[in-house]
DNA sequence: TATAGTCCGGAAATCGATTTCCCGCAAGTC
DNA sequence: GACTTGCGGGAAATCGATTTCCGGACTATA
């Protein structure tokens, strides 16, 4: 499509440049990059000249030289925790995808929770001149992002504000989703639910489990405290977890876990102990990754919508190109939601207690312990 | 570290140009530039000087510039197929690892089986002036590709040519790991082995299923043809082969998968249906992503390395700049081989018969049907 | 009709590097 | 001692756009 014949000789998109257009419309350099840009008013007539001839040679500006004299290099930065927790290659290819539509590219980053890795992507991110980068690895370690504070760099981040001129937060709000996991548990019948934390230094983390107790407090579930295990936001995390809550008496019955990697882990130490789920207990996750709709049994889970979560940060980062007074610090609402699979069920006791309720379910391994 | 005070007034690394450096140095910006590059000979203590001043000012050459006259952009495609097959984000952070210690980003696309989307984001990779493209989307869509080819575009793709001057083939050395795995089960003493195939017009598929086969024929498991079964290569295809087995009589004892997405779904099939993996029914994926260890049971399968893999493309990307003649149409070989974990064991007769051997594994559900 | 105000579009400066061209100096050769 | 050769490094052209500046034409107003 691009490559066309011209005066005889092949002519590669790349190969063309301003002033061929411009000759081969009849007009100066600058009318064309006026006309490419909308820029203010170019008499119809020619314009459609231009266009004519772009469309004939396969035009298509050079990003270089663009960026070089405006100082805008149309690339965005998208720093990721770990890639091999599926919520993030979604939320990857949401931004692209958002950032695509507006002309920008997007360079990804994996810090792996290593100090050393974000340092390197983020000095890589300031030498390509990026426009504006969007942090999105739940935590708050600070010093990370000192480099792009100091080059002015405007920044979206999750949960905790960067202390920075042009910043805005991300405001998730956990305890939406969260409020609607524990009403699900009470109204199956759970009364003494267990809630798997991640480390608990971070401040989203503290604030997924303060919405656990207190949705659990609301709901006057227990009059004791609700019990918690501070784990890592790992599969690892999620078995302690898990062999945590088998060892306390009474033992809960069910589990909400602060993210689906961990209800994973939970998911796995249930079958290998042989207790039943969800008829021996109910697990919930968070996120809502791909794979809680795969895993044995599909996982109930919070739905942190990673699409949401994309526009957010890309219309965050719009908001800090357009506002003049870096003043105006107002965060950005995200919401969470329940998602219903088949990860819960009515405790046992309840569930023989209560009259058993038509479940569209599909046939499950016989319970084997009591 | 970066941004330094200087004569009084903060410098900031992107606001600090080749001619200051010079200046600094008491030496011409051509200076500056041959020493940044290595370029021929310059003086020691002229060189040092140099980079006392990169150093003093918090130089970084600003990449727009430099593209734009050298001419190279240094960024690279990278297409997959699909984000949410935990393969490919591994993949990424992979080849963008190799890449980034060679100074080149990445632009990373991934097509979603999308014919629209892939066609898209060439154009993007086109315009955005890339050195090099690596196409693992495991697809022999071809025009795809034709874009890329037109601009002469270096090209990797995997087991199957484009057919263009600048490209070479990355060949996956599929029966290497699928005889292990083959003569694996039959080490267990499996004489009857179903095998899941992806889609049948792609290369890929075809060679993983004739090495499939022609491992079964090999070892002289049965006398008839092995069950093949084609499907998608997704979870969905996965569930669809899992219940094709289990109707045939006789029953294979094991399924061998294309890949590990279908082993998943072939695990919740039996999970469905109580049928016990690995004492009722063994299974092995393919591609080793890192859901397999996490799964139930974790999953034996063909590791198929995303390191290698990646690495591969970066040096073949590297050969086709380098390499003067377009005739050298080498390709680059990778290996397969087989993770044994817990989803394989002997078939239930040939257990009885034999003496059990011990085996470390944790306590399982107790096997439902017969 | 004269003058001011608008609007359009061309000429040229600019962004920040790389790279070519060329000159001067020092070392080597006869 | 004169001439060649080689090498280090500065001046200036170059990449391909955007953007400023400015002049000419056209319209509106007195």
């Amino acid at each position: 499509m691009t490559a066309q014949v011209l005066n005889g000789k092949k002519t590669r998109g790349s190969g063309v440049d301003i002033i061929q257009v411009a000759q081969c419309a009849g007009v100066s350099p600058a009318t064309v990059s006026r006309v490419t840009n909308g820029r203010s008013t170019v008499a119809k007539h020619l314009a459609k000249k231009v266009w004519r001839a772009i469309e004939e040679l396969g035009y298509t500006p050079n990003p270089q030289a663009r960026a070089l004299v405006s100082g805008r290099s149309r690339v965005l930065g998208l720093l990721v925790s770990e890639i091999t927790n599926p919520f993030f290659p979604e939320l990857m290819q949401n931004f692209e995808d958002v950032a695509g539509k507006h002309d920008f590219e997007v360079m990804v980053g994996s810090t792996n929770y290593n100090r050393e890795r974000a340092k390197i992507f983020i000095r890589r991110l300031v030498q390509r001149r990026v426009e504006g980068v969007a942090v999105m690895t739940f935590r708050a370690e600070s010093h990370f992002l000192d480099e792009l504070i100091a080059e002015n760099i405007p920044l979206v981040t999750i949960d905790v504000s960067a202390d920075a001129a042009r910043s805005l937060v991300l405001e998730v709000d956990y305890a939406q989703g969260i409020d609607e996991a524990v009403q699900h548990l009470a109204l199956l019948g759970h009364r003494w639910i267990g809630f798997a934390s991640g480390p608990m230094p971070h401040l989203t983390n503290v604030r997924r489990k303060d919405a656990f107790v207190r949705a659990a407090k609301r709901i006057g579930l227990a009059a004791e405290k609700a019990p918690v295990f501070v784990g890592d936001h790992t599969f690892e995390g999620g078995t302690q977890a898990a062999l945590y809550f088998l060892g306390l008496k009474p033992r809960p019955t069910a589990i909400v876990c602060s993210n689906d990697m961990m209800a994973v882990g939970v998911l796995r130490v249930m079958a290998e102990r042989g207790i039943q789920v969800p008829r021996d207990m109910s697990v919930i996750g968070f996120d809502d990754i791909h794979l809680a709709e795969f895993i044995n049994p599909p996982l109930t889970t919070v739905r942190m919508s990673r699409q949401e979560l994309a526009k957010a940060a890309f219309h965050g980062l719009q908001q800090l190109w357009t506002e003049k007074s870096p003043g105006s610090r107002n965060a950005i609402h995200v919401g969470t939601r329940l998602v219903v699979r088949q990860s819960t069920d009515s405790p046992r006791e309840a569930a023989e207690a209560l009259p058993r309720k038509p479940r569209v379910r599909k046939a499950r391994m016989r319970p084997v312990l009591a």
